[in-house]
DNA sequence: ACCTGAACACCGTTCAAGT
DNA sequence: ACCTGAACACCGTTCAAGT
C-alpha cells in the first residue's frame, strides 16, 4: 500500500515553469498545470497554498537557482555575476523572466536577492561619487572604468525599464 | 430624439481609476466598472478596445497630467519634474500607481514619458562619468553634488524596487 | 494522506436583438 | 448609435466524499 505522492510542490512548480515557458506566463492556471500533471485542480491545494503561492514559488525557482559572490565583495564583480544569472534564467525561461519584475519581494528569497542587487547599486553610485570627489579617478586606467560604467549601464537600463525584453536588454551595448 | 451617450471612453477611464483607488486594482473587472456607471458589461466594449485597453487608458492618464521639462533642460531638472509628478500621481492614486511598473510601454504616449527618464537617466550617469574624468568636479560646490546625487539615487530606487509603496521610495532619505 | 466530483461565484467576451 | 439579455468557456476556490 505505497501512498507515493507523485505529485509534490517542486513537481508542481516545474510544470508551471515549463508550461509558461510553452504557452506563456498569462496560460499558467489552476486548471491547467492540474491537467499537464495528469491530475484534478483541486489536487494542488495540498501542495501549494493557491496561485499567489504557486507564482511566488516560480520566482524563488528563478532566483536560487545561481550562487552569488559574498556580499562585501567588490560591486562590479557582483553586478556581473547577477548579469550572468538573471541572462542564464532569462534562456531558461523567457517567459518566466517577468515575474522577477512584477512580484519582487514576494518570498524572502525573493527579498534577499532584491536586497543584494539594490545594495551593489546603491554602492557603484554612491563608490563613483566619493572617489571623484577624493580625486582618485586618476589612479584608475579609463579602460576599467569604461567597463565598470557598462556594468552599472545595464542595470540601470533592465532597472528602468521592465517590460523590455531580457536579451535586449543585456546584449546592447 | 437626443442620443446623450452619457458613458464615453474618459467616463469608462473616470470610473475605472475611482473603483481602483477605492478597491484595488485587482477589483477593476468589466463587470464592476460596468456596475459602477450603471450599465451592462457589454456596453463598456463600444467605448474602450476589453480590458487590456482600459488598463492601458488608466496608464496614459496617469502619465500625462503633468507637463515636463523640455527634452534638453538639465537633467536635475528633468528628474525632479517627474519625481514631482510621480509623487503627486502616486498621491492621488496610490492604487493605480504599480500600473506604471507593470505595463510601461504600452502605448504611444508611456513609451514616450519612459524614454523621456531614461534619456534622463542615462545623461545623469554618463554626465557624472564624463565629469570626473575631466576632473571637472572640482568646480562644484560639494552640496551642488549632494542634490544632484539624491535625485539620482531617489530614481534608482525606485526604479530598483517596482513593488515598494511609492511613498516609501521617494520620501526616504 | 492524497486525490476526486460536483458545484459556486466570477471572469472576459460573443452574438443577436432591441430602441 | 448605443445599450441590453442571454449565453459561452473559463477562472480560482470550497466542500464533502472516496480510497
Amino acid at each position: 500500500m505505497g501512498r507515493r505522492p507523485q505529485i509534490d510542490r517542486a513537481a508542481v512548480i516545474d510544470a508551471a515553469m515549463q508550461f509558461a515557458d510553452e504557452s506563456g506566463l498569462e496560460a499558467v492556471t489552476m486548471h491547467a498545470v492540474a491537467q499537464r500533471l495528469g491530475v484534478t485542480p483541486m489536487a494542488l491545494y495540498r501542495h501549494v497554498d493557491g496561485k499567489q503561492a504557486l507564482l511566488d514559488g516560480m520566482v524563488e525557482r528563478l532566483l536560487t537557482g545561481y550562487p552569488l559572490p559574498p556580499a562585501d565583495a567588490p560591486w562590479p564583480g557582483r553586478l556581473t555575476a547577477m548579469a550572468e544569472a538573471t541572462r542564464s534564467t532569462a534562456k531558461q525561461h523567457p517567459a518566466v523572466f517577468p515575474l522577477l519584475l512584477t512580484r519582487p519581494a514576494a518570498t524572502p528569497a525573493a527579498r534577499t536577492v532584491r536586497d543584494y542587487v539594490q545594495a551593489a547599486l546603491r554602492e557603484a553610485v554612491l563608490g563613483f561619487a566619493a572617489s571623484e570627489a577624493a580625486g582618485r579617478f586618476r589612479h584608475h586606467a579609463q579602460a576599467v572604468i569604461d567597463e565598470d560604467f557598462a556594468v552599472l549601464l545595464r542595470w540601470l537600463r533592465l532597472a528602468v525599464s521592465p517590460g523590455a525584453t531580457p536579451d535586449v536588454v543585456l546584449d546592447e551595448p
